[in-house]
DNA sequence: AAGAAAGAAGTAAACGTTTACACAAGGCAA
DNA sequence: TTGCCTTGTGTAAACGTTTACTTCTTTCTT
């Protein structure tokens, strides 16, 4: 079982190692003889280059990682597809880790990923870049929200928040609430601010209607339960994001009301669950996959120019879907 | 920016290689003193071991690879997940690697892994072990049908899908119908052999209403809208996944019909999205996440054992899950 | 025909670890 | 004292590649 070297190949073919290396790299000159005696006697004993041995003299991993939150949902799946689908393109290999949210654990696997791979995508809700100890070129995925911090990919999730909420007022929603994600995640920070900014904006002097979430689905559905015991209750709800959405929904149909009549519904992410809530619920899509690979290609960058400090940030904006859960003639107030 | 290595790190408390070598990695006896001026050093130059280095002189990478067909939607996700936990539980990185439909590409990603992990999880739709050519410990997911393939771990479809077929009868379903998943794809095979077994048992001698699909939304739904022109319309469906059941619910809807009073939908897998659909849909369970942890688990007894072929398969039961996609009085015919 | 340039192959020195082995110093039994 | 464990430390040889040099043929130039 124990696989055979290149110098066993070499030995085979009859050759020195060096020639069995400059066949197998394809670089360097060989005559057309010894190429087909060494791809021939490498085919024969299975050779497999050894990793480690290659990366420790060319001091090259070809090897990304990826730090994620948590695996669970959609969300997390479409990035993965992203920056899976860009590192094949480049022949990069993807180490990913999850669920560690604290920061604490997020150390703990950077340091034992570090020596293993070429440059790190982070996502983490909870810290920015600066926190971590890192020594290869590092790119983070959302975490700060305005674009001023270099080689970090964002959303602006502002921008959206406010967008949905203008949706809302213009489908003629007065009563404005906001479930919003945990406080500590800095997506949600962000949403929440734009929520507050432009509904004060629509209806100035208003009690802010807000009730924090854990971005799940049980989530979602608590906090639509409290809002909808509120004296005034809101005829607009902008959730932090689809899945929490999703709950919410649930919530307003068990109170036996009516999803968009009596309470419209807006979400975040637009992922694929969004089309079959009942009704389809209007979000802001955040092209995650695209967001993937693009952070993908960032990194490669910043490995590029050896200084992740180089590259410059890059944020996206949401897109607005209308579909059912927030359509109705303007001025239902 | 250039790492620092362990030589550096022993210069500098004033110490050998071979003592800081055991103090990183606590083996071997070290004075308290050593210890701590190592330990300082480390810090202080930021040494994070060379990850290529250790793995070439202990021939271990502490790694294991996993492939899959592709990585899009909460099926995947799910499994990715679960490898990812158990893993973490048992100090292995994971190498992640998706869409690669067609053998060939699947060959070609599992020699560019080889060299660097210590087995692979492998979960090939159109594969089974014996055409992979593979020097590390592997292990299949899902693939073949039968528990007969060892260190193999998959679903027993055949038995879902009856279960599926006889809970639709048991709701009085009578003129029950299948969409399958693609021809080459070993699951849907299964699938599609327990329907065609069981509905003939209830209702011996019909025609087999089967419309092949290839496990989107979209797929879905178009075969159950010619399913829907027959002139015997079916009154029961067993959809070969969620996804598709989702589509096909819709399908239903739009011809006018309702779910599940004029036709009864169950599909399989239960991703999260199926407690979404209107109405919900009934489902066989698997649990996917467990599935990808008891997988990882089997490819380290394999590893450990160094033979693959020491390890005895499993197979996963599916489990009946009723919502209302189904639910209706007995005997509606 | 001689010398230079180019082409093909080999030699050996890295790369950063781990670990078998050798060595030194101290404690203890005789 | 002598010899033998025990305990801590250092030395140096792997591990499997890549690649800068070196060497030996050719082939081309003049």
């Amino acid at each position: 079982m124990k696989g055979s070297t290149l110098k066993d190949v070499a030995r085979e073919a009859d050759v020195s190692v060096a020639s069995a290396s400059r066949v197998m790299n394809g670089i360097g000159t060989v005559t057309e003889d010894v190429r087909a005696r060494v791809l021939e006697a490498a085919e024969r004993l299975r050779y497999v280059p050894h990793w480690g041995a290659r990366s420790l003299v060319t001091s090259r991993t070809n090897t990304v990682g990826l730090l994620l939150p948590d695996i669970y949902g959609e969300f997390f799946s479409e990035i993965i597809r992203g920056v899976d689908i860009a590192a094949r393109a480049r022949d990069l290999h993807l180490l990913v880790s999850g669920s560690h949210g604290d920061l604490a654990e997020a150390a703990a696997v950077i340091e034992s990923m570090s020596g293993r791979v070429d440059g790190l995508l982070v996502m983490s809700p909870v810290a920015s870049a600066g926190d971590l100890p890192v020594t290869v070129p590092l790119v983070t995925i959302g975490g700060r929200p305005d674009g001023s911090e270099r080689c970090a990919i964002g959303v602006d999730n502002f921008a959206g928040a406010c967008t949905a909420v203008r949706h809302l007022a213009a489908n003629g929603c007065r009563r404005l609430a906001h479930i919003s994600g945990p406080a500590e995640n800095l997506d949600a920070q962000e949403r929440f601010r734009g929520f507050a900014a432009t509904a004060s904006e629509v209806d100035p002097g208003a009690e802010l209607r807000v009730r924090e979430g854990d971005f799940t689905e049980e989530g979602g559905h608590r906090a639509m339960a409290a809002l909808l015991d509120r004296a005034d209750r809101p005829d607009g709800v902008f959730v932090a994001n689809d899945m929490m959405a999703a709950g919410a929904i649930l919530a307003i149909k068990e109170a036996g009301l009516a999803v968009p009549e009596d309470v419209a519904v807006i979400g975040f992410d637009d992922i694929p669950l969004a089309r079959f809530t009942s009704p389809p619920l209007s979000t802001l899509r955040v092209g995650v996959c695209e967001l993937g690979k693009q952070a993908l290609e960032m990194l490669v960058s910043a490995i590029e120019a050896g200084d992740a400090s180089e590259v410059e940030g890059i944020v996206i904006s949401p897109q607005l879907v209308v579909r059912e859960s927030s359509k109705r003639g303007t001025n239902t107030n």
